[in-house]
RNA sequence: GCGGGUGUAGCUCAGUGGUAGAGCGUCACGUUGCCAACGUGAAUGUCGUGAGUUCAAGUCUCAUCACCCGCUCCA
């Protein structure tokens, strides 16, 4: 009976129809890959966003937050890796045209040449006709300091992790909490991607949800589990599909480099041939981030020394007595001092976002005609309440106006007196609104209203005094 | 980055080189007593952008931008 969601197309126009999302400076043709939340849309992302803090941080013991500046000292991409890593050397198959990072290139059989005339395009087979390599930059730049004699190349971060890293000594010292805990953080991240994809699913600028848990070595593979349901069971909870929902673990070989173990939370989109794409994943990325760390802290000088060219200078040796280091932990209760390792869930907020509105799109056939309806969480509806006057007569939209004014201040509402109430229910099942209140004849005489359900389209009275207290049960929140 | 496709009203789309269109939606008024009702009326266009050809370009040519599909890529 009910469709679900066969082609992202569909979903795309009921965004910009209703305002959940638009194409980023439309009025000029717009910008690649870049998309802007529309009422609708900043109201889902948000509540998205309020879901994950709640679920991570209000509701846990064992967990902060965090809000890290986007531009941080570049000695922190030094130290991370990122900059090394970000900025490979590419270059481009004269006879395909595709692309190759240099230190992906194979060379061909029986040569142990160095050389680009000896390596073989992996696209089409054709050995040494090349071009010249050029870096690649996977991390936008930026120049800090208005005056160009002493500005300096900064970068915009590629992931909000490595903001937690170093405010890890601050939160430490500012909250008394111990290992084993977490920080979490939302923000904005930017990576030049080599290609983007399927509307807000990769784009360039995104909007990270991580948590960066720090435990003691040993207990990490139980933490790592712990996450991974944890994970999972919030999709579920907010109301996603099982059936959409898997864990795809990451082979060895594809293990980033700070990675022991690493796994995916897939969600299965309508893209192309209906392929499983990333939600989230949850890393143990070890104690590699800030054992680097305390390399990059002992490393300033050298910076300096460089003339504050971050890619110039070279990282100081790790010291000996590094679990000793600034970024160590001391446990009283075992008397020990140790480098925690960390467990990362790192979720995509605008995929996420993305995920619901798909899991959530149903189409209908009512009476014959069709209906398209947004199967939101209460949690995450933009709107939980619309309020409507049967007719704009009797009394009807002062007492609708004032029920109105009485719930907003507990939920996110909306009024709507405007043409036929059939329409007005269509307009809030495409917004995903759970709960309709309808102010009719009868209201004046038992102060009684309508509340339609959005998912069974049922209808009950309610007293006008009991509405508050009906819908926060029914809304759960 | 490569190949294919698309771009005209808010949306879906017609439009033979010769006056810019339809349906839906939106807004107003009237009618209407619970699921996209009806009547009357109204507003809404850099025809993605920029050049070129032509007496004349939404239409032909070139460039460019954006999106979709398929490859490729994705520390």
């Amino acid at each position: 009976m009910a469709e679900t969601l066969k082609k992202l197309d569909d979903l795309v126009a009921l965004c910009k129809r209703r305002g959940f999302i638009f194409q980023s400076s439309d009025i000029y043709g717009g910008l690649a890959s870049c998309y802007d939340y529309g009422p609708l849309g900043a109201e889902l992302k948000h509540n998205v966003k309020n879901a994950w803090w709640k679920n991570v941080v209000q509701m846990r013991d064992d967990m902060v937050g965090l809000d890290c500046s986007i531009l941080m000292h570049p000695m922190v991409w030094k130290a991370s890796g990122h900059l090394d890593k970000f900025s490979d050397l590419i270059c481009e198959c004269r006879k395909c045209n595709t692309r190759t990072r240099v230190d992906h290139l194979a060379t061909k059989e029986g040569s142990d040449s160095e050389e680009l005339v000896d390596k073989v395009c992996p696209s089409c087979g054709t050995t040494g006709q090349f071009t010249e390599p050029m870096p690649f930059k996977l991390m936008f730049e930026t120049q800090m300091g208005a005056n160009a004699d002493d500005s300096m190349t900064v970068y915009l971060r590629p992931e909000t992790a490595q903001g937690i890293f170093a405010n890890y000594r601050n939160v430490l010292d500012s909250t008394r909490i111990k290992v084993p805990f977490g920080i979490a953080q939302t923000g904005k991240s930017f990576r030049n991607e080599v290609t983007t994809k399927a509307f807000i699913f990769r784009t360039r600028e995104f909007e990270q949800m991580e948590i960066e848990f720090f435990c003691k070595p040993g207990t990490d593979d139980e933490w790592y589990e712990h996450w991974k349901e944890q994970r999972m069971s919030w999709y579920t909870n907010l109301g996603v599909r099982p059936g959409n929902l898997r864990f795809r673990d990451h082979d060895p070989d594809e293990l980033a480099h700070y990675a022991k173990a690493c796994v995916d939370i897939e969600y299965k989109f309508p893209f192309g041939q209906g392929d499983w794409q990333e939600l989230e994943g949850i890393a143990n990325r070890t104690d590699y981030d800030l054992r680097q760390h305390q390399r990059g802290m002992r490393s300033v000088t050298k910076w300096f020394e460089a003339g504050r060219d971050t890619v110039k200078t070279e990282l100081v040796a790790e010291s000996e007595d590094w679990q000793k280091g600034p970024l160590s932990f001391f446990d009283d209760q075992a008397r020990e001092r140790y480098i925690p390792y960390v467990i990362e869930p790192s979720a995509g907020a605008d995929r996420g976002t993305l995920a619901f509105l798909v899991d959530a799109y149903a189409e209908e056939e009512v009476k014959g005609e069709k209906r398209n309806v947004l199967r939101f969480h209460p949690a995450l509806a933009p709107i939980k309440v619309a309020i409507f006057p049967l007719v704009k007569k009797e009394g009807m939209p002062e007492k609708a106006h004032a029920i109105h004014d009485d719930l907003r201040r507990h939920f996110a509402c909306f009024y709507d007196e405007k043409s036929a109430v059939g329409r007005r229910y269509r307009r809030q099942d495409e917004a995903g609104t759970p709960y309709c209140v309808c102010v009719d004849g009868q209201t004046n005489e038992d102060n009684t209203v309508t509340v339609r359900d959005r998912d069974t389209m049922e209808q009950v009275r309610v007293g006008c005094d009991q509405l508050k207290g009906y819908l926060r049960d029914k809304l759960d929140l």
